[in-house]
DNA sequence: TGTACATCAGTGAACGCGCGTTCACTGATGTAC
DNA sequence: TGTACATCAGTGAACGCGCGTTCACTGATGTAC
């Protein structure tokens, strides 16, 4: 019981942090202060739960990132059904995404921005994201021709994609109708692009713009 | 010789905004007191050059947005010679971010993070650049196969792709042998992952994951 | 079940500190004659 | 060229404020017998 009211407290001061981030300010932005305040206890009761406000930083690293393999869990459970279907694959990841808007709009926010320390856990997430993508790619048919190093690449490519499309994705102060709905569609582009891209491929010295008499054939012919 | 010395220390608080933010916090992290501790004059005097943090981290964007437009300015006098030439372009964008280093790290760090007036402003700079990026595209003969929808797409891409690289180009606290190469490398390929797919896109509806029985043939031909 | 004691989440007063901003000022530089 | 006055970048004292953190505390909940 005790245990349990200490939870809900804790679960309060991580959920007061997101909040207060939607006012548009870094979460190093936020006071230990008003973070105890928005959730109505008193400053000192703070200690009950974190050293300080780098440590709830942190935690909430925790949280986005479980829910973001929660969200990649999705994706993949239903690419298995409709292989490569871009299209289906974003939908669902970004309902997600909008289902837990706060928690993301924080992953977007200090992704570059934060402390050194929540940057960097913040880019492990990224690294162990890269790697599970590259894993699903490797037992993708249609990538067979690409190598490693390639396969690296590409993978680095599409979660930076996905990140940096984040803030529209979720951006609370943008009015426009269905201004989310055209960030989607923009992210599918993007990602076809990227997987055309993929698809053509022929190493890191083949350029597209080089001058051929035959163009190459796609690689699974 | 007075407005000249009052210039001298306007940049002098400039510099030293960049300068405090190499130790990794972000600007919003900056006070007004410890930069002016930094140029050497009292903080009262800060006020005879902005009327508050926020209008220096303006000039700054203006700054930063400046240097950005000479880059981009660099890398389109080369194209114009040796057209598409990815890896060219690439090692005099790389140059001169690097010769910029700390004005890029602000906008590397400010681009999600900073104030809602800040990222607004950055995101401008960004917009500028993907117009820009679309009119050189469409003079291109290669793209001549994408319409307007396709090349706001693409240009969007590649500025995203380039901005979030911007952060591995320039990190300061990477201690590695020869990191910053690497990252330019991982920046070339990427573009030519884009490029390739830009050669091969077939519109919006048709996915590269589609099995066809006569893969297309590139755009050009 | 009842009693005595332990635990510990949250309280409230107090602290020293760096902050942004005000104000009247100084003294070197620039201008008018 | 010399003198008298204006300008204004930078000074230094002072302010009230919110901050993070300390400390001794309270009183409800949990445990042992």
């Amino acid at each position: 019981m005790r245990a349990e009211k200490k939870l809900q407290t804790r679960q309060a001061l991580l959920d007061a942090a997101l909040m207060l981030m939607e006012t548009g300010r870094g979460f190093s932005g936020l006071s230990l202060r008003e973070v105890t305040r928005e959730v109505g206890i008193v400053p000192t009761a703070f200690y009950r739960h974190f050293p300080d406000m780098e440590s709830l930083g942190l935690a909430l690293v925790e949280e986005v990132s479980s829910s973001f393999r929660e969200a990649i869990r999705l994706v993949r459970s239903n690419q298995f059904e409709h292989l490569g279907a871009i299209s289906a694959s974003v939908q669902i990841f970004v309902d997600y995404v909008v289902a837990h808007r706060q928690l993301f709009l924080f992953l977007a926010r200090e992704q570059y921005g934060g402390s050194t320390v929540i940057r960097q856990a913040i880019k492990e997430i990224q690294q162990r994201f890269i790697v599970d993508l590259i894993d699903d790619l490797k037992q993708m048919p249609k990538q067979r021709h690409l190598n490693v190093a390639d396969l690296d690449i590409l993978a680095d490519l599409i979660v930076k994609t996905v990140f940096s499309t984040l803030p529209e994705l979720i951006n609370p102060a943008d009015t426009e109708d269905n201004s989310q709905g055209i960030a989607q569609d923009r992210l599918e582009s993007k990602l076809r692009f990227i997987f055309m891209g993929a698809k053509y491929w022929r190493g890191v010295l083949w350029e597209p713009d080089m001058d051929e008499d035959n163009p190459p054939s796609p690689s699974q012919v």
